[in-house]
Formats: C-alpha cells, sequence, structure tokens
DNA sequence: ACCGGCTTGTGAGGGAGGTCACATTCAGCT
DNA sequence: AGCTGAATGTGACCTCCCTCACAAGCCGGT
C-alpha cells in the first residue's frame, strides 16, 4: 500500500474494460474500438465529488470499480438518497444526452475506478455509432424504471416501516439470490444512510430496527443482517 | 356533434401530424414518411385506459389531442397521479424501448386523438433510423428528468403545503408564461385528484386551499384560480 | 322543481413520526 | 491502554395530517 492507488489502477483496468463491453455489448468491434478511443480512465478517492446536482453536464461516468453514492439535496439541507452505484453503472447519462444539469450529485463512498466520456465526444459517438445509441435508449429506460420505483415507494407507502422493509428485501433480493434459506447482507450503511434512503429520520430507523429485532424478524451479527422472517418482512412492505 | 368524433377526426389528424413533426423534429423526410407508415391513427372516449401498470408493453402513444392521466397505483387502491399529460407527448416510450412492463397507468380524461405504434414495428424503425434513436434518448432524457423532479418534490418536501405550492406554481409556469401580472390557471382537476398527485388526502387540499384564501394568496373566480401573491407562494414551496 | 350524485367544506380525535436532549456503545488513533 | 468522534439507543413532547363523520353546495337529468 504505497499510495492508496497504485498496483490497482493496473487490475483494475483489465477488470474494467470487460465491464464496459456489458454495458455495451453486443456492439460491434468498431463500435466498442471507437468509444475506447474517447474514455479517460481515471481513479478517485473515497468522498470524492464526480457532479453536482444542477451542474451543466460535462459527460458521463462509467462506474468500473467502487461505490457511488447518488443523491438529492433540498434547500435546507435534507438529503435524498436515491441509490448507492455499483461497478457497471453509468452515470450522469441523461443528463448529457439531454444538456439539462445534472438531476443528481454523485460522490465516491469507495475508492473508485472510473471511465470519463466528455460530452461532446459521446454526442458525436452517438450521431456516428446507431447502435451504441439504441443501446443507450435502453440504459435511459432502465433508469427511467428505477426512478419510476423510487416514486411509488415515496408516494404510495404509509409508514416508514413499510419503506424500511421494500428497502431490506430489495438488498436481499439484489446480494444473496442463491442462499435461499436465511438471507443476509451486509449493513454497509450506517442509520443515517438509510434515513436518507426512505425520507426518515435517523432516530425512527433505529427504532424501527430495534422493533424489527425484538419480533425476531431480523438479527444483528456483527455488521451483517440475517433475515430471519421474510415473509413478515413482505407483509410490512405490502400492508404497511 | 353527430358524434362523439366525427369532423374532429379528420381536422385533428392534419394538427397531430405536426405534432408528431415536433417530436422527431429535424429528422430527414425519408425518417418522417417511414414513422408515417408504422402509425395508427386512433380515437378513444374520456375514461379509456391506453395501458395498465404491469402490463407487457404492446408499444408507444402518441398524444395528439385530449390529456391523458399518467398514474402509479397501490395494492390498497390508493392512487398516485404522476402527471397529465397534454398533446405532444409520447406515452409508454420507456417501456416499448426496455421490454419491461408499464410503469404507469395511462387514462384518458378528455376524448382523445392518439398514434399507435406497435412495439416491432418501433424497434425495426429504430434500428433503421439512427437519428430517431437519438430523439428517443432525448424524450427518455426528459421523462426521467420529470421523474426525478417528483421524487425531489415527495421525498424532500415538509409538508402537504409545500408540495400543493410546487404543484401550484409549476401549472403558473407551464399555463400562462405571458401574463407576469397575476397568473391565473384553470383548475381542471378535483381536490380529490389534486390530493393523489401530492399523495395526500382530499381533506388537507381542501383545507389548504381554504387557508391560502385567507391569506389572499390565491383567490377563486370561478373554476379559474388566480395567484395574488407568487412570492409568498414560492415561500411556501421552499421552505416548507 | 325535485332528486340523487358528486364535490367541497369543516369539526373532532388520534396516531405516526419529527425534533430535541441525552446516555451509551463502537471504532480508530497514538 | 485511554481518548475522541461518530454511530446507535431511548425517552418526552408536539405537530402535522389521516380518518371518520356529516353538512352544505353544485349540477345534470327527468
Amino acid at each position: 500500500m504505497l499510495s492508496p492507488y497504485g498496483l490497482d489502477i493496473i487490475e483494475s483496468c483489465l477488470t474494467c474494460k470487460m465491464r464496459v463491453d456489458r454495458i455495451f455489448c453486443d456492439l460491434p468491434t468498431a463500435d466498442l474500438q471507437a468509444f475506447e478511443t474517447i474514455k479517460y480512465a481515471t481513479a478517485y478517492p473515497k468522498g470524492a465529488v464526480l457532479f453536482v446536482e444542477g451542474q451543466a453536464p460535462r459527460g458521463l461516468f462509467v462506474l468500473c470499480k467502487g461505490r457511488v453514492k447518488l443523491s438529492i439535496c433540498a434547500s435546507d439541507g435534507k438529503t435524498l438518497i436515491l441509490k448507492i452505484a455499483d461497478p457497471g453503472e453509468v452515470l450522469g447519462l441523461s443528463a448529457t444526452v439531454s444538456g439539462k444539469p445534472y438531476e443528481l450529485t454523485a460522490e465516491t463512498i469507495d475508492p473508485c475506478q472510473v471511465n470519463f466520456v466528455k460530452r461532446e465526444d459521446f454526442l458525436r459517438f452517438l450521431k456516428e455509432h446507431g447502435d451504441a445509441c439504441f443501446k443507450v435508449a435502453e440504459q435511459l429506460s432502465d433508469k427511467y424504471n428505477t426512478a419510476c420505483h423510487e416514486v411509488r415507494s415515496l408516494g404510495l407507502s404509509h409508514s416508514a416501516g413499510e419503506k424500511l422493509a421494500k428497502l431490506l428485501l430489495e438488498w436481499t433480493s439484489k446480494n444473496g439470490e442463491a442462499s435461499k434459506q436465511e438471507p443476509r447482507l451486509k449493513l454497509a450503511l450506517t442509520h443515517e444512510e438509510i434515513a436518507q434512503m426512505i425520507g426518515t429520520s435517523r432516530e425512527t430507523v433505529t427504532r424501527l430496527f430495534a422493533d424489527l429485532k425484538k419480533r425476531q424478524i431480523v438479527q444483528a451479527k456483527g455488521s451483517t443482517l440475517l433475515i430471519r422472517n421474510k415473509a413478515a418482512l413482505r407483509t410490512i412492505a405490502s400492508n404497511g
């Protein structure tokens, strides 16, 4: 560990390239090579801000390694975390395409490997490569879909408990698809951050977790969380 | 008025075509003509359902005349109205592109003129016409943007009053851009529907309006609403 | 004119959760 | 170890608004 980055860069750029392939997959090799020429491989430390909500779009970011927190922020400082982006995710795509300001703020929560593409370069790339353009439309549809789910969760839930249950279920289905018996998931976020994800207060999250533990629905094992009663969690998530 | 439609159809298809031009504008004439061949001009009465949330995507709908209510619905019947689409809007685009189920339910609230395009036809059209594909990406970015604003409004507001003020401001900025003195807007929705737009109860909306009237911020003139004090409304919208 | 249905207006009660204030525990640092 | 700051746990209070209940207004139909 001579530097925060160092050897890591060399290793991850290989895996990174594979990830890019996965996003713009099915593209002819020519298109892929064109993409390779316009991207800038960069590295960010933990806590770096890729872009800020309201900023004019400079370009897009393909996350190769590490996680990025995507959030919106009210004038009074209250923050809503929309999602934690994992490697493979494309960030700032919508703003880059439309030219409107970034809708979100993107901040690294790990040391990150990122491929940056300038807006002009990307737009030119899209004009010249129709297939890639379709992939972009698909990506945007995906993002829209996620946003709709967010709206549903925020707008149609009756209680904070319901939203927390939904969040936990979402995490379990994303993480341990394999382990069917007792899903476990790493609690990488603080109660404060979870509160910001479901639009509630930190104290409420603490109380909700205490309640879930008392009712034997979840169980804490250090920083991992065991889901003991997934059915009950589902009931909470749908009933309110 | 021999029939609910009748002459209207012939008139509006001309204007309608202009609208389609506006959406896929800048396209070469060849592309436009190709689009004309795959669209089906159709008419719906008030209260018709274009598509339902969760349905497999049959295709997209270009709204030419009339308004369409876009909503999501919880298992308990609680409804959240996301927007009232005006002529020119493309509906079901994201689902058509991604192949995932429609995220929303679309229901006409006027008699409507609509151009329908089948999913397969549209996808083929996109493959063959790269420029149109880019336009689609732009449209999707727009929709994503709107969804983000919805999330912001739902997730970061402290009170129902704040959300109502935001909604009213949004409406005034969309409707009477010209009249700078005292913006007026047609209240085409019931309190119940407004409540569904901001995720609150009907009674709360009634009470909020009563309060705004008492404080001389708005004034009712039949079914039109005068905004007497836009500054105050803005304060409510941002302070909570 | 009368009726029934929808919309709006208003009161009373109660519950969820935000806020404040503090105690406690945990994790990293030297 | 011990110290420090962050994260968690918990109680008390109070506000917003949801719910229920009902009155009043508005409007089209016959």
